[in-house]
DNA sequence: TTTTTAATACGATAATTATCGTATTTATTT
DNA sequence: AAATAAATACGATAATTATCGTATTAAAAA
C-alpha cells in the first residue's frame, strides 16, 4: 500500500469527512489552516486520482472526487510505521502519548477500558 | 520544532536506542533492514549535524553522535499531526488502532489502566 | 617508511514532492 | 451570439530529500 505524502494525507482527511467533493471544496477547506494556491490543491488532487487514490466522477462540469483508500486502512499503515521508527515498537508508549495530547471525554474513556478489557481476554 | 524526515527518524530511532554510536554502527543497524549505501547514511548524520538534531563528538578518528532532540519530544510533535491528519483530532480511535497494532503485556495494559484513571481525575 | 585500511568531506545527481502560471474548455449570463 | 465566469489540463519550475562516487585524510599494519 502506498505511503501517502503529507500534503495527500490533508486531502484524504477533508475527504473522509465529507465523503465526497469538488477541488474547490476540497481547497477551501484547506486554505482555512494552508496557504497555497487552489491550481496546488487542483494539481495534487488530480497526481492522487491518477495514483488510484482518488475516484472521480466527471458527469457534471464539476468533477466530484472521493477517496479510494479507506481511512483504517491508511490509519493503520501509518500508525504501524509511526510506532517502529519513534516508538521502537512500544505501542504503551505510543498510547500514553497519545492520550495526554487530546483528553477523550468520559464516554470515550469507558470505550477504551472496555476495549483494554476485551484485549486481555482473547489472547490473540 | 523541526520535523524529522523518514531517513532521519530511522536514524534517531538507533540513536535514541543506542545513545551514542559511530556512522559505521548506525549504518550496520540500518542496512539490516534498508539497503543503501554507508556514505548515504553518512551524508543524512551530516546534514542531521548540520541541522542542530545531533551532537558530535570529534576526539577520535571515528566521529560519535549523540541526538539532540528528545525522543519524546519528537514523539508529540509527531503523534499531534498524525492526529489530526490521519484520525480527524479522536486520540481514541487512535489509541485504539494503536492497541490493535501490537498487544501490550498484562503489565502494561495495567499501566495503561492506571493512566486511564489519572487522566479522568485530575481534569485538565 | 610504505602500504593498506577505514574513516570523513565534498559535490553531483536522481527522485520525489509541492507550487503555480497560462491555456483551454464549458457553462452561464447578457 | 458575445462576453464573462468558473472549472480543468498541461507543463514548467522550485524545493526538498535521498543516494552515491570520488577525493582526501588519518590511523594502523607491514
Amino acid at each position: 500500500m502506498n505511503k501517502p505524502t503529507e500534503a495527500e494525507l490533508e486531502i484524504l482527511s477533508i475527504l473522509w469527512e465529507l465523503k465526497d467533493a469538488s477541488v474547490r471544496q476540497v481547497h477551501e477547506r484547506l486554505a482555512e489552516t494552508k496557504d497555497t494556491g487552489y491550481t496546488t490543491t487542483l494539481k495534487i488532487m488530480q497526481i492522487m486520482h491518477a495514483k488510484g487514490m482518488l475516484a472521480r466522477d466527471e458527469e457534471s462540469r464539476t468533477h466530484v472526487y472521493r477517496p479510494l483508500v479507506k481511512q483504517g486502512d491508511t490509519q493503520k499503515s501509518l500508525l504501524k510505521n509511526l510506532l517502529s521508527t519513534a516508538f521502537g515498537g512500544s505501542s504503551k508508549s505510543l498510547v500514553m502519548q497519545a492520550l495526554g495530547q487530546e483528553k477523550p471525554s468520559k464516554e470515550e474513556l469507558d470505550e477504551i477500558r472496555a476495549f483494554l478489557d476485551n484485549l486481555e481476554n482473547d489472547n490473540r
